[in-house]
DNA sequence: TCAAATAGGACTAAAATAGTACTGTATCAA
DNA sequence: TTGATACAGTACTATTTTAGTCCTATTTGA
């Protein structure tokens, strides 16, 4: 596992249609549309990511939000950090003073290392690139399974 | 965040606990003593590495735990996936089926390269190296993203 | 001034996780 | 052979976290 919280995933997502044309600002329901994702879901997100620097919002009639910076400039470790906060595989590196052994801990300088190395990797990936369409990655494997995915998702609804 | 469970976080104090002493067999009592954590959570999460391999047991009277491999041999990595299963930062990695989107989502190929770069990392640390004391390790090329972090930290909170 | 849009916060529901307890099985030693 | 010790497995409950929704306020353009 080792998973993201799935509004930091849908953000990706919501992201990536931004990035198609970064210029045009887009309001939330077309947003919502273009990403297949509940209109107030949406929104949410895109309040956090506008809040959190990484969209710049126009209020108003014909608002709307729009990249803040060019979709090379923007990480994966970005997204997750404006989503989620800290990258922080354990708490005690994004909430201090909750465990007792804090302060005797011969671990925590190890996890400080990891999580080091983690947000790296991901600030290596940038939105420009997942926006990107797929280069010969071979979606084979993926397709047999369509029909199975569409009861998978009806069941989960 | 990007958080892994607390379980997985425990077991990593519990095998560094038993990684002082590589030989010896120690019981789920003693083990939560020497780590601080109640004993029916310890219990559990020294069944779960046994069944996955990164633990032997020994059953009966004057039975216990030890380590299936030295420490140097056993990475985060490993641990992380013998307490959550494979790594992977969204749910389409790890749940095949789910996302509607699946066949034509150009963006898995992508979190499929995050999720390799993250397990690396991840790869790279040892058990060895968490149990053993603090050694002053070089931060020095993540110091520069560290004050940026902090600001980003603020904002979000 | 009206309509369209974001901002912010509060609230509810659902899902995941943590934690506990109980029953079964293996092993050792008296 | 029997009793004590300790792991194995599973089911259950409670808690916490996350997701999702809704409402009201504010901003801005026509």
């Amino acid at each position: 596992m080792l998973r993201m919280s799935k509004l930091a995933d849908y953000s990706t997502v919501v992201l990536s249609v931004l990035a198609r044309d970064p210029q045009r600002t887009r309001n939330a329901a077309e947003l919502a549309q273009e990403s297949a994702t509940p209109l107030p879901t949406v929104s949410k997100i895109l309040k956090t990511l506008a809040k959190n620097g990484l969209l710049t919002s126009v209020r108003g009639a014909s608002g709307g939000y729009l990249l803040a910076r060019a979709p090379a400039q923007i990480s994966v470790a970005d997204i997750i950090l404006a989503m989620e906060g800290p990258i922080g595989l354990t708490e005690c590196g994004s909430h201090p003073g909750i465990c007792v052994q804090e302060s005797t801990c011969s671990m925590r300088h190890h996890w400080n290392r990891i999580n080091d190395a983690v947000r790296e990797a991901l600030d290596k990936v940038t939105l420009a690139e997942l926006a990107a369409p797929n280069q010969k990655a071979s979606p084979i494997q993926w397709v047999k399974k369509e029909s199975a995915d569409k009861k998978a998702l009806a069941a989960v609804r």
